[in-house]
RNA sequence: GGAGAGAUGUCCGAGUGGUUUAAGGAGCACGCCUGGAAAGUGUGUAUACUUCAAAAGGGUAUCGCGGGUUCGAAUCCCGCUCUCUCCGCCA
């Protein structure tokens, strides 16, 4: 969320940069400054209420121990109105402290400068486009049908076991999942992220520091019992290592890479292109998440961006990069690069990956600081993207690569895949 | 799942109702000493909110978390979380 001290501040380029989002509703602004004075007011009040009752608990020990507890009954009369008054302050001061609460989450991040102005996927800016586009066989199939072809997956049997979008994957198939995050790993750690393997359950405190809860509720699979939620992506648990901390500037940028599993409902977003791969309720992705500083988060989500591209590059799928206008950004982000690989067969761009600067929206949330040459605390910026989402990949690679002979992999896959071709 | 023990600052650790304004030690930072270092020595060393034009200084809260008792709680009471030991189960 954001914090008070930029909407006091800043309050013109904030409502600028919230336009870009269109986003509307600038009167929380004023509300929230507003509750803000009274908070500071009331603490006041409150704290000077407990000032004075500290100031006589002493007394009255001093007195006590002086054998004159008698001279001590009005002091203990007062108190007792003191306490009054601080419960009545003290409520109404986490009163106040919800209330601002809940207006700030009714916010969404401001956008940079640089995002386009715009409503709907057609609106976002394409910033690059690369790689040679396939040209198919004759009869070339969707991804779906090559992967019963060649027995790769079997989304029955998923049916039978768990239910629709939890395929299983089977010999080459799962084979091919093996080789995709290794060698997604493999060129994290290459690249200087810290490998860590998440946990894939949350608690609430973590769930909400990432964003999910409250909002996204319905979109996580939750295990009620124990108060825990399956993640939705690494991100959560990653982002969380560094919840409450704070951190060493010469430490930043810190890179952290995880591979998990994901879990999504998607609740009402099945209908058109969701067939085979293209949208699932348990997927594999490997996640990049980094800790930046404010000065030079932005070069580090070019770096990351570059990250991905090289990926897709080695992977030989052509594909682009669309900078997400403020309509289709998400809310927590302040500027995404979405990678999008052309799905020959489907004549369709799948998104793979999403690269994300969230300025100090998540930090703010997570209490994620560090301190700075001259000793000052100040919240970090922190970043993340796919690199990369494993079955929106495979759909791509199944169809680009299809020959008559069977399906190619490419070059740096085959040391992972220890084949070189699906037949 | 059962029984018991525990959670104090960056770390170790003392503290069972009032100079604890959290002892002491270690670490770290800076200074002195030194040709340089070690040793020695001195000073400093949490976070959030708030007050103040700013700095300095001040106020409030925080001893796992949340309540309660009391004029006063790290300390007493209740609930919760987590850790350790033993038992049970177990890849």
């Amino acid at each position: 969320m954001l914090t008070i001290p930029y909407i006091r501040e800043h309050k013109e380029e904030c409502i600028n940069r919230l336009s870009i989002k269109n986003f509307t509703r600038f009167e929380l602004l004023d509300e929230i400054l507003a509750l803000d004075d009274e908070r500071r007011k009331t603490q006041q009040e409150n704290d000077e209420a407990l000032a004075e009752a500290n100031s006589i608990a002493r007394q009255v020990g001093d007195l006590c121990k002086q054998g004159k507890a008698a001279e001590a009954a009005p002091l203990k009369a007062r108190v007792a109105e003191l306490k009054e008054l601080t419960k009545v302050k003290g409520e109404r001061l986490e009163e106040v402290k919800r209330l601002i609460n809940s207006k700030l989450v009714e916010i969404p991040n401001t956008p940079n400068l640089l995002v386009p102005r715009g409503r709907t996927a057609a609106d976002n800016l394409v910033v690059s486009e690369e790689g040679k586009m396939p040209e198919l066989p004759k009869n070339a199939l969707p991804h779906w049908e090559l992967l019963n072809k060649y027995q790769l997956a079997d989304f029955e049997l998923g049916n039978k076991v768990t239910g629709a979008g939890f395929p299983f994957y089977k010999g080459k198939g799962a084979r091919l999942q093996r080789a995709l995050i290794n060698f997604f790993l493999d060129e994290a750690v290459a690249d200087g992220y810290f490998e860590v393997q998440p946990p894939i359950l949350v608690n609430e405190a973590s769930a909400y520091a990432t964003g999910q809860l409250p909002d996204k509720e319905a979109q996580m699979y939750a295990v009620p019992l124990d108060k825990m939620y399956m993640i939705p992506t690494a991100e959560v648990p990653v982002t969380n290592i560094f919840r409450d901390q704070i951190v060493q500037e010469s430490q930043l940028p810190i890179k952290t890479v995880a591979y998990s599993n994901c879990f999504r409902r998607e609740a009402g977003s099945w209908g058109k292109n969701v067939r085979g791969l293209n949208r699932l309720h348990q997927f594999d992705k490997v996640e990049i998440v980094e800790i930046a500083h404010p000065d030079n988060s932005y070069e580090r989500l070019e770096a990351m961006k570059e990250h991905v591209a090289n990926l897709l590059r080695k992977l030989e799928l052509p594909f682009h990069v669309l900078r997400l206008c403020g309509g289709d950004m998400s809310w927590t982000s302040a500027m995404t690069y979405d990678y999008e690989v052309w799905s020959a067969a489907q004549q369709l761009w799948l998104e793979v990956s999403s690269v994300s600067c969230f300025e100090t929206f998540q930090s703010n949330r997570l209490k994620l600081r560090f301190k700075d040459k001259d000793g000052n605390i100040q919240l970090a910026h922190t970043l993340n993207g796919s690199a990369l989402a494993l079955p929106r990949i495979v759909a791509a690679l199944l169809e680009n690569n299809q020959t008559e002979d069977g399906i190619l992999i490419p070059k740096a896959l085959q040391p992972y895949t220890g084949f070189e071709i699906i037949k």
